[in-house]
DNA sequence: AGTACTATTGAACGATTGTTCAAGATCAAA
DNA sequence: TTTGATCTTGAACAATCGTTCAATAGTACT
């Protein structure tokens, strides 16, 4: 075993990110992690088998990272250096400012069985990961227990997947931090009434 | 000319719309518009060039309904409605949800320089559309002009962008109704005072 | 009716796709 | 050092990709 696992999903994530499932070819993999195809194939299965491996990496990393902002001391404070760092991305590869969830699900009519399995597996983990969160800013009175928290983390989520999108196609930097502080002025901001 | 260019671009527009542009294959193009690969290429130069018609004839579509939300007299109930429309679509087409410019993007990589051009003026010309809207928020008193209207817009068009991609995860529309009104409010509430 | 021009047809092209597999290399245990 | 198992190699596979082009059909004008 040449590379560990680690380090090749790593750089199969670079490329699947920056150019998306279809197109980024075998050839491509082979070439840019130094493998061979029947070693491609046999540690992972097949190409479908490694990009369920990079989605579950990458859904890992962010879980992790959202669950730091809950758990810290001042979690409004951490949501917005996690939207500034994760939005706001070295000009030479801003395609890291697109969520590679939300990039996948532009093709997930292409995708197989198991990695459309991974992916709506990966949106779950995430949207519990953004309860937590939310959670968390009502105990510390960051905000106020207006609505119930799994509301306002399904809208915390569509404010995160309109930015990092937005944040793709702007490149105007302030610009996209003045939408990170409208989204924290809105999180605190009032909510519609509902009728039923 | 057995099909106006209408009615193949028409036809086309669902292909791509549903599976994207590198997932749909010439076969498949030429069994759903009926039409032989060189009677494609006499007509539409290539793949890329019956994609950029497309694009086109998708942007003219969503300029249109959106300068019509312009120009009613109600501009935010007009919003709204554009809005719901858009984002509540029949079960079987869900797909329709999703922006395509916006799903596009995910293939940018791919594209080649006129599907690019064409995709970006497009944004363009959306975005333009947005700010007119905006403008006339502003004109009809719907909404205070405490902001630049080009500002409102961008976040306008952040939120669209937001929700054309969740409501194509959740499938409960009652969410999705209660986000969209919750961006109504957000459209008439507080801005982040800017330091400078 | 005949000419000139455009549109359509469908077989075929070279290139590339994801994948396979027999052969060789590598490593741990005996 | 030999055995057995695992991993790597790279040529080759069938299938599909976007595209071409000579032949045919259709249309418009004189």
């Amino acid at each position: 075993m040449r590379y560990t696992d680690d380090v090749v999903i790593e750089k199969a994530t670079g490329l699947f990110w920056q150019k998306g499932y279809l197109a980024v070819g075998m050839r491509e993999l082979q070439t840019a992690l130094d493998m061979r195809p029947g070693s491609i194939y046999n540690r992972f299965k097949s190409k479908d088998g490694l990009f369920c491996k990079v989605i579950c990496a990458y859904v890992e990393q962010n879980e992790k990272d959202l669950l730091h902002v809950a758990q810290s001391p001042s979690p409004l404070d951490a949501l917005r250096d996690y939207f500034l760092t994760t939005l706001i991305t070295p000009a030479n590869q801003t395609h890291q400012r697109q969520c590679l969830l939300i990039k996948t699900l532009a093709e997930i009519d292409s995708l197989h069985d198991d990695s459309r399995l991974t992916l709506s597996q990966g949106m779950e983990t995430l949207n519990q990961a953004f309860v937590k969160v939310v959670e968390q800013l009502i105990a510390s009175h960051s905000i106020a227990k207006d609505e119930e928290s799994e509301k306002i983390a399904s809208w915390l989520q569509c404010q995160f997947i309109g930015l990092r999108t937005f944040a793709l196609i702007t490149h105007d930097d302030e610009k996209i931090r003045t939408l990170i502080e409208k989204t924290l002025v809105d999180l605190q901001g009032n909510w519609p009434v509902t009728t039923h």
